[in-house]
DNA sequence: GGTCTCATGTAAATAGTTACATGATTAT
DNA sequence: ATAATCATGTAACTATTTACATGAGACC
């Protein structure tokens, strides 16, 4: 229904179980951090929303030494607009590349400059490739069998198919990029 | 330098000629649209500022019957701002996906509604794709060689690569979710 | 002694979209 | 007629980040 997206990735880290907005932010970290991230000042505000909403409840433990917590729970109808929201189709969002802006306008610079760009953009892309494939053998590895693993690791399948796909456009990239220097050399 | 890219957008414009603001935000949808945009909201004030920077120039062109024409010419300060930042080195920006945020919390609604989120997605990106193509091959057919060119091709070929392997994703997930419905079927 | 983690939150800044206002012209 | 295009721009809203404030305990 409403647009704000970051209502339901809250939700939906409550839908797994009580948390507290800081442990929100860890987890939203920890696990969904490859394609979402939320910040303190969105989640503390958001949540007490929810809760004037009927989406959440809160409950407060008291601790001694430490600010108290405040634990949030998802109600049964926070439950039924996320999943009403997980149903509605989902348009492909546009995504902005700031690596593509500054190549698009490319031919303006020495070639070299182009080169080390994407060169450097391809050696991040295979630390986060690693990093993907580390995680999805911990996942075969141990048999937690969680419920939720299948979908955790369709997301993670995610993460490693397109950065795989764009290293690949690097390494093409790279080579007409090499063509041009040989050919025309600006640097 | 600054932060703000939308400069950089407008100066990358600038740069390859005089614009309109108008003309600007056309041309932006015709040619980096699918990974980049701006609404007027944003257009506007930043070619002002950018004047008073010192980055652009504008000239007025009275017509009768309509608006005046205000046109945008780029500093040599302008383009040596631009291709500082070219340079600079691109760190791979968190990107956000709603899909992927419905389908982390899959486990909790029917699979049918997932296979339909996915099969509604993939198609989407079909049609996306045939779009890249046409136009790639419309680049090629052509012998209008823009010295621009290459840089252009490779801004798409990342399109086309990009809806390639999403595609494929789409596709085992979808073979992944449908394991799941004969094996456990929830809906 | 210093920094890190726990745990709350807010203020201010920045980024960005949407919707409107204006008004003539051109195409359907 | 009426809708779209040309061309400017702004106001209001929504989204999001950054940086700070607080204060204790744990760790090095």
């Amino acid at each position: 229904m409403k647009a704000n997206k970051t209502r339901y990735a809250l939700l939906g880290v409550l839908s797994l179980g009580p948390q507290t907005g800081y442990d929100i932010k860890k987890f939203v970290e920890a696990t969904i951090g490859h394609f979402w991230s939320e910040s303190y000042g969105q989640i503390y505000p958001i949540l007490r929303k929810l809760v004037e909403e009927g989406l959440a409840t809160v409950s407060t433990r008291v601790q001694d030494g430490r600010p108290n917590k405040k634990i949030y729970n998802i109600t049964e109808l926070g439950r039924g607009q996320l999943h009403q929201w997980q149903a509605e189709p989902t348009t492909v969002s546009a995504m902005r590349s700031e690596l593509l802006l500054k190549l698009f306008f490319g031919r303006q610079i020495p070639t070299t400059h182009n080169v080390k760009q994407v060169e450097s953009y391809r050696k991040q892309l295979l630390k986060l490739n690693s990093y993907y494939t580390h995680v999805y053998e911990q996942f075969n590895r141990v048999d937690n069998m969680n419920p939720d693993d299948i979908y955790w690791k369709i997301t993670l399948r995610s993460g490693m198919i397109n950065s795989e796909a764009t290293t690949r456009w690097c390494d093409e990239t790279l080579i007409r990029l090499r063509e041009l220097e040989t050919s025309a050399p600006m640097a």
